[in-house]
DNA sequence: GTTTCGTACCTAACAGAATTAGGCAAGTCC
DNA sequence: GGACTTGCCTAATTCTGTTAGGTACGAAAC
């Protein structure tokens, strides 16, 4: 065995909480389906097999990148809410959306990574759902309009962020930013005449 | 050389077009990310360096499924809403989109794939801007305004049929079946009293 | 009918990624 | 100081993506 490098070789130090951190920070500036075992054992200063004594495999690697991505998004959301109602509630629940994935695009697409439903009921997503939920208090729909709100905006937060950032908006005019504005103006519209005909 | 099974050899007779096609096929069945040279090449009865005639590379491949998808579901648009105006083809647009990422999981997510922005432009990606564009005559809606509801519709389109496909609204009642009318019903209030406050 | 030619397909080889097995040694608890 | 845990290593295996170069099928040219 070599130990020529004994005093360079001191221990990474890392925990399975510090290797999904750097995935996440990793993914954020190459992209999501570029983080690999290979890649990330580089960043860690170790070898690729010392990475398996973390993790199990690439796919729960992947998979603890996404919880940590949706928890991430979950407190952000929490914190940005409090305290609000009605439109501003809804524009600072928005937002912080947008943000996040401006800011953390790798991270917001592992937040879509495909859970198993297991995963998926233990994970931060049914807090978004809560949280949702939560902002429309101020709208007062009542069941089962509310889920159908809920869904609604579950679909234009990820959709339009998700169109946006894989430049969908950017090759015409107006820019984003003025869309989505308006489209928030428009959706505080639409929750307050929302269409209770059942 | 081993002539022995020459009578089975026969060539398959690939093009471009056909493997494409055939990932597209395959991409439904196993997943988008699991599309891959090796086993497309399988499912042609070929070698996998042969399909390097046919397609660059696997990223090339992928992006062809891309384009393939993006055309399909344009054509489906086209004649969707061909001869309707107002809510009834808003409803027919949109249950266009949903259709299709049900009967065809794997295309879907493929014409979410990334594409380059001189492929997007060339793509029949445009078709639909021009397509959602169109359904919002009915609607009467001036620039910008109109710019700013297609991005909704797209938004609302590509963000509630990937939620539900990624399975986020199969663990809550209402089904998603509800959810999806009452939010078509919501849009079409919403684009008849858009605000203008601009 | 033979020659010519393009090309669909093959074999062979390699690089790189994921994964497993087994071993050393650094820090910890008595 | 000895024993135990575990973080990290080396080594080997397998699988996928990709390139290079060759062979034969099918059709068109002569």
């Amino acid at each position: 065995m070599d130990y020529g490098n004994l005093a360079i070789m001191a221990r990474a130090g890392l925990t399975t909480e510090r290797v999904i951190r750097a995935g996440a920070e990793m993914a954020d500036e190459i992209g999501f389906e570029q983080v690999t075992p290979t890649e990330l054992a580089k960043r860690c200063g170790v070898k690729t097999a010392s990475l398996y004594s973390h993790v199990k495999n690439a796919h729960e690697l992947k998979t603890g990148i996404a919880l940590l991505a949706l928890a991430e998004l979950a407190d952000l959301a929490a914190t940005a809410v409090a305290g609000l109602a009605g439109k501003d509630a809804l524009v600072a629940l928005a937002n912080v959306h947008r943000d996040y994935a401006l800011d953390h695009p790798g991270r917001f697409t592992a937040a879509r990574f495909r859970l198993t439903p297991e995963q998926a009921v233990t994970s931060a997503g049914v807090r978004h759902a809560e949280m949702t939920r939560a902002i429309l208090r101020g709208y007062e729909l009542a069941e089962p309009h509310q889920t159908h709100a809920v869904r609604l905006l579950g679909s234009v937060f990820s959709g339009f962020v998700g169109l946006e950032s894989a430049g969908g908006f950017s090759h015409s005019t107006p820019g984003s930013q003025e869309s989505w504005t308006e489209i928030l103006d428009a959706l505080d519209v639409l929750l307050r005449a929302w269409p209770r005909t059942k």
